[in-house]
DNA sequence: ATGCCTGCCCAACCGATCGTTGTGGCTCGC
DNA sequence: GCGAGCCACAACGATCGGTTGGGCAGGCAT
């Protein structure tokens, strides 16, 4: 099937004429006679009843008229996602079940009518993030440098929210049906969290919570997944991990795991996102202001030492 | 651009590869890459990054992705809604603002997953309509013999819901600003409803109308669309309209009109459902219900003599 | 009633495109 | 270093898509 013949077949029986929608379309009446000809063709269907006035939709002709607007719609949403210079607003996550991606979902809900793509750069370092917002191929990235001074000049990277941790545990480990916790009860648990880059920010953060609270967290090991990770365990009595409340986790219900809120002083990953410092993309102001409505955290929350700085609003761009 | 194109691009960004994709739709590898290749030419933006094992989506790929899924979604919805055999459920309104209309909207909100399409004879005789049930060109109907016996064999009535009248006046008209009104209260009044075929259920249900109340209604005159309607009530202080409590209408707001519920008694119009009598489409079981969930009218609520005989309840089929 | 005008379809032509087969280049793993 | 796997390029036939030109039918004015 041809968009351009969906698209001539809505706007012809949207004008109730072949001559009106070819003319707007810019070809000849008999193209757009032959586009129509090869649906009905394709469809084994009428979908115009001719006369001389011009051309009146049969009833197959108002069923597929909304489903034609909905394809030529999407056709419209898919050019400009890719369009470069006026394209939607593109903006990279870690991984479509990370914080981020759901925060930018809830978003997405309550702003239908944003054009917003998500993506996923397949890179560890932070830096080359930070390079493609430079260099335009994304619009914004929920990614942190410890130091922003590594940053490129044009970007900016500002605090978006902060993502409180909460223990992962299966239903045979001793603190399986505990309501909250606090981070003098972690001591000495075996806290697994496998897949963390070395000297990336997130081993940084793991490092300082350790320290912190003198936690025993293993952030070896390679990682094979979320699904392997899931079933060790839901298997173990004594390995737990820790995931951000807003992760997104798909377990089979036979897994039976427990997410565990940790409290006083909750523990939270400060998420930033880096965004151009000139000529940002018109649709992200949106999307920030968004972070601030947000339930805010308590002011006892633990953070590492690079959030610890007087954090900037989240309402500036 | 070509929507087989687009499935292509979709499948391929699925398995990794244009070979499994080739081997999956029945075509050559070859003819996969040139689909993707021409997608990129219109696009003018590179979808996958070709590696020695396969294909991996860009940046670009990445965006474009979920539009082409929905591009891909509403090729295949819009060919089961006009597929002869398995096509989606097809339902004739009387006119898209009808209480019809808003009814069955509210039922795909509840109900999104639903291929439901509505669409509109251009006819006004009820058993041309009856005709088309019958012949399949549509699954069901909103509207109206008074005399059942008329009906087809193969097609039956049923009662969906009744629609409460509401009268519609201008600003300056005396009653413009009562709460509620009784029947009684619109003796003498000047109620227009053009467009009103004679010899149809409609005017028999104003005639019925009239007579019962005692009411002055001119069913006479052109109809030259509601815009002209609303306009004459909207400058008028002698003249109202009646509509269905659930219609829709559109009125520019320096318009000013009021809707006002007319109680003790209600007046309704019951509204029917054509439906065929053998092999209805199934998803017209759901609607049918969801008319039952409506909220129902007082016991006292006036209806025309055609549905004063018990009323069927409506969840049958 | 007679033309005229409008709007659609059919026919013929031509260039572009699609899908096929055949081939070559590239990378990864053994 | 060599084969396997995968993608791109080339060439070819069939098809498609658009254009021009001509014809037909219905509505409207004279």
């Amino acid at each position: 099937m041809d968009t351009e013949a969906v698209r001539s077949f809505v706007r012809a029986a949207e004008l109730g004429q072949f001559q009106h929608a070819a003319d707007e379309l810019g070809v000849t009446q008999q193209a757009v006679s032959k586009r129509i000809a090869a649906l009905e063709r394709e469809l084994e269907v009428r979908l115009f009843t001719r006369t001389a006035r011009g051309v009146e939709l049969t009833l197959d002709g108002q069923a597929f008229l909304p489903h034609a607007r909905s394809i030529v719609a999407g056709v419209d949403r898919a050019v400009t996602a890719v369009r470069p210079g006026s394209r939607a607003l593109r903006i990279d996550v870690l991984g479509l079940r990370s914080a981020q991606a759901v925060v930018l979902h809830d978003y997405w809900r309550s702003h239908p009518e944003t054009d917003l793509d998500v993506v996923t750069l397949k890179v560890d370092d932070p830096h080359v993030a930070a390079a493609a917002v430079q260099a335009g191929d994304i619009d914004a990235s929920f990614r942190t440098v410890t130091d922003p001074a590594t940053l490129p000049r044009d970007v900016q990277m500002i605090h978006a929210f902060d993502s409180p941790l909460e223990l992962l545990v299966g239903p045979r480990h001793p603190l399986a049906s505990a309501r909250t916790l606090t981070p003098p009860q972690l001591r000495k648990l075996r806290i697994w969290v496998p897949g963390i880059v070395p000297r990336s920010e997130w081993s940084e953060f793991y490092d300082q919570l350790a320290t912190a609270f003198d936690l025993r967290i293993d952030a070896a090991g390679p990682n094979f997944g979320n699904e392997v990770l899931l079933d060790a365990l839901a298997d173990s009595a004594d390995v737990a991990t820790l995931v951000g409340a807003r992760d997104r986790y798909i377990w089979p219900t036979n897994h039976d795991l427990r997410r565990i809120p940790i409290v006083n002083p909750t523990l939270a990953y400060p998420i930033s996102l880096m965004l151009p410092r000139t000529n940002p993309h018109p649709g992200l102001r949106a999307v920030i202001s968004h972070f601030a409505s947000l339930t805010p955290l308590p002011e006892t929350t633990w953070l590492p030492s690079w959030a610890t700085t007087p954090r900037r609003s989240a309402g500036q761009t």
